[in-house]
DNA sequence: AATGAATGAGCATTCATTCAT
DNA sequence: CATGAATGAATGCTCATTCAT
């Protein structure tokens, strides 16, 4: 008889919304944003084509909601680095292991940002975020083998930094066969060799 | 008037066929494959619309025969590697050299097999052919640093290949900031001193 | 939480629909029938989509009423006439008096009739109506004039309703600049000059 | 064999496109502009949807177009009065000869002209371009009157500029039933009147 | 070999209407 | 009486592809 509350709505609103986020970020990262069309995206998430607009302007709103879900998990990954100030080397250790359980936990989202980031057309939106995030990590791991005395701390990270992006580019191209837990734990090593070869010398 | 020979023909047909595949690879690397359409193609060909189906049986159609360029480039080059059978670490260096000399000379090709690389729907045909490749890649990587007695050459072949295809990744993504000679030089140093520790070591 | 009683009720549901009803007629007058949603004419009348429904039985039946009541003045408006029986002149003067009353008072509503009356597949259940109410008022202005004596009372009205409603067409079209003041009395001099002209002639 | 030469296919584009002008014309001010489908001008055309789009960039373009060609169709019928120099009678009947005529040969267009004059929506990049051609049509009549010492020739002018356009809304509402014959005759002798009167008077 | 008119399937988006609450 | 989530038909528009010339 009467209407539903508001907390009622707010909670099937939520709900209706997530499934269609987490059916477009699925065939997004699947079929690429061109090859997905709205009626597939309601199919997935057993809802009508109707519905997709009432949470979601456009088809660029929605992909855009789903893009900035992924950049913000990587912010709040960066921004929890901030309280790290003592040892470089676990520090760097921590940030390996942070970024290898982020990618693994959701490899579908970094699916999507590799394979968006290289189509202008759909990325020019997101692509002054994306630089800035990269270049703050950046900065920390220079920062970070800069304190470890290593001879050239803005190549090693740049060289680091690409590594990481290539083991990630790997990893989602062959999926389930990429040893990915061996990578992280070899590059956690040559790191450490890095550090292990300067104390020697010094 | 009179009709003009075989010969020029297909001398004609040649001409014809690569301006369009010239004119694709330059909007599909651009704009990317769904946002370029075969009117803009043939306009940016100087030619007609209907003749494009004179040459390619498709849209799919043209984009795999440049893919297959592209492939075909890169199997080339592997396979010039074949006869390379003395100094290992030469031999890195020549493959690095190659493989930077490829990016550079051919960004638009490799941005565009980069971009394609994770959209499944248009990379499942050439998936197969482009794991092969790398895999071969990898295996000589692997066979030279074994040769350099470099302690675990699987592991550290898998991360330079990584590490190649990141700074590949970023310098077409950052394209002419990228600092991509510098990088080059970077990594031969870093393999390099991979071996020289070996050799002090032993 | 004493329920209403059905007065209040009735009430409740009168105000209700009245809103809606002025809402509607606002927004079809200034955007147009097809570029007004249920939506829009819902919150401009502060209740929800779904409630319009229970008051009209569809977008077409609302405006089947805001069209009705529209004709229902003019009716009213015609009828108060038939008491005139005395002075020609006098009479006609009134008329025009009421008539551009009608107009400056409720533009909206004329200026939605004027568009609507044009748009056949809208207005074709409306079509007898309006004409049997435009015959109505011709007849009227015939008769003044036959009894004022002029010359053509037949060509004389159907001039005069045009001018009028050619005068009614500019004023909605130019709004706020067009002299609708100045317009009427002319209109009033024209016809008691006609008169007087004929009064002299005889 | 060769292809159709620039000649053939200007001829063929002209066609075409004109199909699509008269259909759309017709649809238009039978059924509104927004109830009409361009799959529908297309069905009333006998071609397909898309070849609409080879011809016009949009919905809104081809209604441009049709708006454009009547207006032209005024403009040039408004030039083709410089000329009229001498009896201003002569010149006014002239005039309305001319407009009764314009309107009974191309009844269609003035429907949608006056059906779209009251759409707000649709007109406003028209409104201007329709304003300044009834000022200037409007400037014609006083200027006449003047000439024929009509007492209130701005007054006088308004109303008969009010009285045509009535009239011309009536004959297209009631389209066959109107005498529109008799009432260009009677507006002409009306007009005369005006004059004699003036005349005898002086 | 070459042209471009013509086709029609496919897609994003809107919106009147229904209905569970 | 009242709400707004949900539906799905309809529409403007794009574009790969065909084909007569």
């Amino acid at each position: 008889m009467s209407p539903r509350t508001k907390l009622q709505i707010a909670q099937i609103r939520r709900e209706s919304k997530q499934q269609i986020l987490d059916a477009a970020l699925l065939l997004f990262a699947q079929n690429g944003f061109h090859h997905t069309s709205i009626s597939e995206i309601a199919r997935a998430a057993s809802i009508s084509k109707g519905l997709v607009y009432n949470y979601f302007e456009s088809k660029d709103d929605l992909l855009k909601q789903i893009v900035e879900t992924a950049l913000q998990t990587g912010d709040d990954f960066v921004a929890h680095h901030d309280l790290d100030i003592n040892d470089p080397l676990q520090s760097i250790h921590q940030t390996i292991d942070d970024v290898f359980l982020l990618v693994e936990q959701n490899p579908t989202y970094w699916k999507l940002i590799m394979s968006l980031s290289l189509k202008e057309d759909i990325m020019h939106r997101f692509k002054d975020q994306l630089e800035q995030q990269a270049q703050k990590n950046l900065l920390y791991l220079i920062d970070y083998f800069r304190r470890l005395k290593v001879p050239e701390p803005d190549n090693e990270a740049m060289l680091y930094a690409a590594a990481l992006d290539g083991i990630f580019l790997h990893y989602i191209y062959a999926q389930d066969h990429y040893p990915l837990l061996e990578m992280k734990n070899f590059v956690k090593r040559r790191i450490a060799s890095l550090f292990n070869k300067k104390k020697h010398n010094g």
